[in-house]
DNA sequence: GGATTGACGTCTG
DNA sequence: GCAGACGCCAATC
């Protein structure tokens, strides 16, 4: 049973997004040293089915929805993200960089 | 057990 | 600056 599975760790981070901020693949990848973005992506592919986890706030490098086909509805990522306040346009977020969080600013924070 | 795919990223042309 | 190809690591077929 290895609870520490790189998956799990994109839960926690994935979860640890605050309302209204938005992370990437690469750096979530990059900062668990998990080597490469796309295992990022196949951990919240599963998270559907796991738990419920803010996968709408984690969005590629160039802040496209590129995971919006995956979700229940292609709408619904867009939707989310708008609710929270992120100005999501032709599948892509216009203030993605405002918007932009990096979990070794908060890791930063608690230490 | 091998080949292909996958919610991406970076490099080269 | 844009387009195309390769690389990553794991799961699925």
């Amino acid at each position: 049973m290895k609870d520490e599975n790189y998956f799990e760790k994109v839960y926690a981070i994935t979860r640890l997004i605050p309302r209204g901020r938005i992370s990437t693949y690469g750096t979530i990848a990059s900062y668990l040293a998990l080597g490469s973005a796309r295992m990022v992506g196949w951990a919240l592919n599963k998270s559907f089915s796991e738990e419920r986890v803010p996968a709408h706030r984690v969005v590629n490098r160039k802040g496209e929805l590129s995971g919006r086909n995956h979700f229940p509805t292609p709408t619904l990522m867009q939707e989310l993200l708008e609710k929270e306040g992120a100005i999501v346009e032709n599948n892509q977020i216009k203030n993605f960089k405002e918007l932009f969080w990096d979990p070794a600013e908060e890791l930063d924070i608690e230490l």
